[in-house]
Parts: C-alpha cells; sequence; structure tokens
DNA sequence: CCCGGCTTGGTGACATGGTCACCGTCCGGC
DNA sequence: GCCGGACGGTGACCATGTCACCAAGCCGGG
C-alpha cells in the first residue's frame, strides 16, 4: 500500500506525519465484491474497517429467525461494532454482508491498539463515529416503536427515490429494510395507490405525489 | 476527595500509581438525592461519572411523548452515552434520573480527555463498558422486535424479584420498563394469575411458579 | 413454442398489542 | 369519615404481524 490513502479520510488528512506514518505501516487495502459476509454472529473481531467506497449493511438476527436491519456503513465511515469488539475481545452479535463492491482499509488488532493509544486524531475520528452511531441507534429504537408504518414507509421511500422520483424496490425488500412483513409494505403502498401518492409497477414504486408524503412523513398527520 | 476511591473500581485497582494520581486529582466527589436528573436532552456533556452506589435510569423521549427505556446503570459502571457525548461533543439525546440516592465519582471534560489520552488502563474500562452497552442496545432492539409481552413479562418478573419470590412494582411501572401500555401488563398478569404462576396484591406480584415463567421466558413455548 | 418453477404481488382470516374510555377499589391525609 | 389520587380491571376498537393461499408475470430448458 504505498499510494496516501489516508488523504481520503476527514480527520486523518491533518494528522502529524509520525502518526500518519504509524498509519500506513499498520494497514493493507481490502477489496470485496458484492454480497460477501465481512463478518457474522459469533465471530471475535480481528480487523479493523475503515470503508473507502461502497456500502456495508449491518443486520441482526432475532430469536424467531427474524433480520433486524440496524445501519448501514458508508465510504468514509468505519464500523462501530467492529470498534466495540475489538475494544472489548467480545464476540460480533451481529453480521454485515457488503451491499456493493467494496474497498476498504484494514488495521489488523494489534496496530488498532496501538493508534488508539498513540493518536488523539484517529481516536476523535473513531469515537465520534461511535458517538453518531449510537445516535442512530436511538432513532431506530424510537423509529420501531413509533409504529405507523405508513410514516415510516413514506419516509423510507422518499430516502430511496432516485432523481426521476422513482424507487427500485420490490415489496420485499421494503419490508426487510423497515423489519416488517411484505404484505404489510403491500397494504400500505396499495393505501397510498387508493390517495394517488404513487404508482406502481413490477418492482418500482414511482412517487406521483412527493409533497403529500413528504407532509405525511414529517407530520405524521394521516 | 482524600479517600482513595479508585481501589472501588475493579480496572482502576491495578493502575500505576502516577496514573492514579492523575485520576484523583482531576476527579471529585458527588450525592445527588434519588429521582434527580442528571443529564436532559439538548445539553452538553460537560462531566464523566463513575458511579459507586445507586442505581441510575436513562430514558428516550419519542416524538410522541413516550418514554422509552434505554438503560440503567449500576455501581462500578460508567454512562457510555455520556462517554459518547464527551468523546464527540455532541448534545444529549436522552435523559437520565437517579433512580436511588446516588454516589458517584465526577471527571470533568479536560480530565477525563487528560486521562483518556494518557492512560490504556482507563481507556479499557471505559471502552469495555462501551462495548458492552452497544450489545446491549443491539439485545433491547431485538426483545421490542420480539414482540411477545408475556415472554418479556416473564422475564423481567424473574429479574427483578427479590430473595422471597416477590416484585415490588405497580403494574405501571412494569409498563414503563417494557416500553408498553399498562392495560397490556394488567391482562398478562391476569392470565400468568388465571395458571397459577404468581399471586397479586396491590404493588407487589408473587412468583408463585418462577420454573413455570423461566421455562415461556427461555422457551417462547406458550 | 410450451411448460414448469420462481418471483412478485394481492387478499382474507386471525392473534397480538396499543389506545381510549370508563369504572371500582384501596390508601393516606385532612 | 371524607376525599382525591393512585392502582387495577375491562371492553371496544384499530394497527400490525402472521399464516395460508392464490394469481399474474418472468425466465430458462426442452
Amino acid at each position: 500500500m504505498t499510494e496516501d490513502w489516508t488523504t481520503h479520510f476527514e480527520g486523518l488528512r491533518d494528522l502529524p506525519a509520525d502518526e500518519q506514518a504509524l498509519l500506513r505501516r499498520s494497514a493493507h487495502a481490502m477489496h470485496l465484491p458484492a454480497g460477501r459476509t465481512v463478518f457474522a454472529p459469533g465471530q471475535e473481531a480481528q480487523t479493523f474497517f475503515l470503508l473507502r467506497t461502497g456500502t456495508v449493511r449491518v443486520q441482526q438476527q432475532t430469536e424467531t429467525g427474524r433480520e433486524v436491519f440496524l445501519y448501514r456503513v458508508h465510504a468514509g465511515e468505519s464500523c462501530i461494532l467492529t470498534t466495540a469488539c475489538l475494544l472489548s475481545s467480545e464476540a460480533y452479535t451481529a453480521e454485515a454482508i457488503t451491499e456493493t463492491e467494496v474497498t476498504a482499509v484494514a488495521i489488523p488488532r494489534a496496530g488498532f491498539e496501538a493508534i488508539i493509544a498513540g493518536s488523539a486524531a484517529f481516536r476523535r475520528l473513531v469515537f465520534h463515529a461511535y458517538a453518531r452511531r449510537i445516535a442512530d441507534l436511538f432513532a431506530l429504537i424510537d423509529d420501531i416503536l413509533s409504529q405507523r408504518m405508513d410514516v415510516r414507509l413514506a419516509a423510507r421511500l422518499l430516502a430511496l427515490a432516485d432523481d426521476s422520483g422513482q424507487v427500485q424496490a420490490t415489496h420485499q425488500v421494503l419490508a426487510h429494510e423497515l423489519g416488517t412483513a411484505r404484505e404489510v409494505i403491500t397494504r400500505t403502498l396499495a393505501e397510498f395507490h387508493r390517495r394517488g401518492w404513487i404508482a406502481q409497477a413490477r418492482g418500482v414504486v414511482r412517487l406521483a405525489d412527493p409533497e403529500a408524503l413528504r407532509q405525511l412523513a414529517r407530520g405524521g398527520t394521516r
């Protein structure tokens, strides 16, 4: 790894030269295809990751076999579950799967601990991510408890829509994202359709009245 | 603070003398009565806490005004939300309330950062707690999504029972702990009673058949 | 081209949980 | 003893989750 990848990560650019050198000595590049399992429940964390391109989905299996979407790791971020497991020497409780092709910087356990100890800036980078994700998790709990699938679905449709106002996703995928059943999505979309807010085709939802959806997502008024 | 309180915390006892001295210079004792707010949403974290005695309840308000119980901080522990907010300079998103009389060690922001930077053992103490709590949060999400109030209630009753198999709690309190409504608790307890698993009195639940409850809590078989 | 299997979506029946409204009972303070 | 508030019980109703089953489109093999 000869390239100076540290410049790709905000917060690492301004590191003192010796700390950047420490990073570069420990790290190596990683490349994964889409759909690959990054870690699975029960494994011990051995490597710290900084994502350069692509996205990774982190989800948990409940005892009843359901999959709960926890969060998504984007480019420039690290995975807090990995951080947690590395620092506490506990096994993973969730699984991570690449959603797209992924390139990342990998730092083995020993190197990670050395850098955490030696670099205040690196600590800040890691724990800022940590704190933000904790807030995300709280928001997720909030979201789950607030029920109201119509509100949650409206918000998710708006978030997933492309520039032309289309969402490329099957009911099944949407259900999975929101942690609910396909039938519920089907029913809720049917209701949206009755109101003229969306048009549907196989695997596609077209937002006909984004403003109405936005109002539902914001206000929660039905 | 002349007393050597560092011996009260596992993981701090074996600290090098200079790091212990650093700790003692920064810290001061705190004492709070029961029912006091420790922090509230929107506040900036200014002080790190290590709990010596008592318990603190951390909960979040949803937009709909509901309170979600997140976790409890026990003696010997620290509050991860505080750690997160201190390290990332973000405001609290939840509130903390003392459940009992509480004594704690308080370390102001500047001192905290100095110790984090200077002491590997202290880092380990803080981040172990951090990782464990993340796992707790995942378990909480799991718990919420698994539905089945009877299973969750059975588990909570067993956890809250004293030596004589009694739980001192009103239906309202139990509902609050599990993030549900009082009526649901009433209904579920009535069902447990019908099966002879518990006996009820005002403000008290006596576990008549803990084994049956344990089996429900474990197996999930109704 | 047809066939069969798979994916996607639609639907009704039912169980559970959350919410609302209202009531009876118990307890402690005055 | 009276009264207000806390506590518990109950029925009605709605939203969601689950199950079972079906229909329509898509695709690849023969």
